[in-house]
DNA sequence: ACCTGAACACCGTTCAAGT
DNA sequence: ACCTGAACACCGTTCAAGT
């Protein structure tokens, strides 16, 4: 009804990328093919190539896309410490919300998207406060949230980023299957591991949990 | 002389597994198909299904071949944070001397290599002798340093991943320029950034600053 | 057991041509 | 300005057939 090859309408770099999102969402960034992506549209695969480069431009527009729908949360009269701690929230809160970020911004340099461009020097602005005045460790500072972010959601207990709950039980047996079929006597450890991973796991508590080992390490050293 | 494909002898999945590796090494991920790989190897692209059950198989004998490389360095009679980190160290090492390496760990599952499996067993043995009792807990904490020493060598600084020197001098200028046609009044901290990003890096600086960020994140809180 | 030939269904991209 | 048609050079994979 509203889908946007029944009203055919003029192909724009908006409506394209939009698609693209929707089909990243749904069934993965490997879905999202310029033949696949005009087909969805109702168009010819060249008719893309009038809006866009290439294809690496417009996964940069997808990727630019699902960002920009982040909005931030921090509050400037909080403590810097406190503030890059929301920053990360936001940014772990979009990529769990589109699961395919994560493995977008992993290879994208985060000086190429625009939309981390404002982030990045929020963040080094915040770090230099907090005792970062190098701005090159506050870049590496910067970068270890960053992918330590993507890190978590990559790892995120339960499944693979997205699939329905029937194929995710499926999975969590056959990961507790695999792990069980290790012998016990060398890997006690993931032995044990095994009889958690079919449970549902919490998981506010592992991203509370994650977050805070993020933060710990922008934190002074205690060793 | 000494090349596969000179002397003619049968194939096998460590022939396969090796000059995969070396093409990988020399050209990245995106170099090793399964029709260069036969063309390499002088032989048809359907001889390699006889070795390998599919391309993903075949990314699992690459992934698993260059970890297997890693000797462990730790010493069991160090502290367990110690012996945490010269894991970490190793890893980060085996990264660094295979630039593709990182991309492909940072799909696959950890669960689902080998030779990740004896490593992560080993961490959690030792991240419970420091109070990570709660093996799920464990689990996430491993999974945060692996992920956490993946970002470290995507990001290092200089170029992405492999170059000539050449190439790496032109891509450093490129970035400065970018990083310099931002507005300077809105992005003060990157463009102070861009005058540090074309001179060399002092690699050795980063990884231990970077690797110090990461295992601040394992012991106690301080906030 | 180990490899080839031919074929299928996909890619991204170019380039001339249409409206 | 915006889109199509036809073509090119690539993919991974299957399946029957060769030795």
């Amino acid at each position: 009804l509203y889908s946007c090859q029944v009203v055919t309408e003029k192909l724009s770099r908006a409506a394209v990328v939009e698609r693209a999102a929707k089909l990243a969402d749904a069934e993965g960034v490997e879905a999202v093919t310029i033949r696949r992506l005009a087909q969805e549209l109702g168009v010819t695969p060249m008719a893309l190539y009038w809006h866009f480069k290439n294809k690496e431009e417009l996964i940069f527009g997808l990727v630019d896309h699902l960002l920009a729908e982040v909005t931030a949360t921090r509050r400037p009269e909080d403590p810097p410490l406190t503030q890059l701690r929301a920053m990360v929230e936001t940014l772990v809160a979009a990529m769990r919300e589109h699961p395919s970020l994560a493995g977008l911004l992993h290879m994208k340099d985060q000086g190429e998207v625009p939309s981390l461009t404002r982030a990045t020097e929020d963040a080094l602005e915040l770090l230099a406060r907090i005792g970062y005045t190098d701005v090159r460790e506050g870049y590496a500072v910067a970068s270890y949230l960053l992918h330590g972010a993507i890190g978590l959601v990559s790892t995120e207990p339960g499944c693979p980023t997205f699939m329905n709950p029937e194929q995710a039980i499926e999975w969590r047996r056959q990961k507790r299957r695999n792990l069980e079929a290790l012998p016990a006597a060398e890997y006690p450890m993931l032995t044990e591991f095994a009889s958690t991973v079919e449970q549902p796991p919490d998981l506010e508590h592992y991203y509370t949990f994650g977050i805070d080992m993020l933060m710990r390490g922008v934190g002074p050293a205690t060793s």
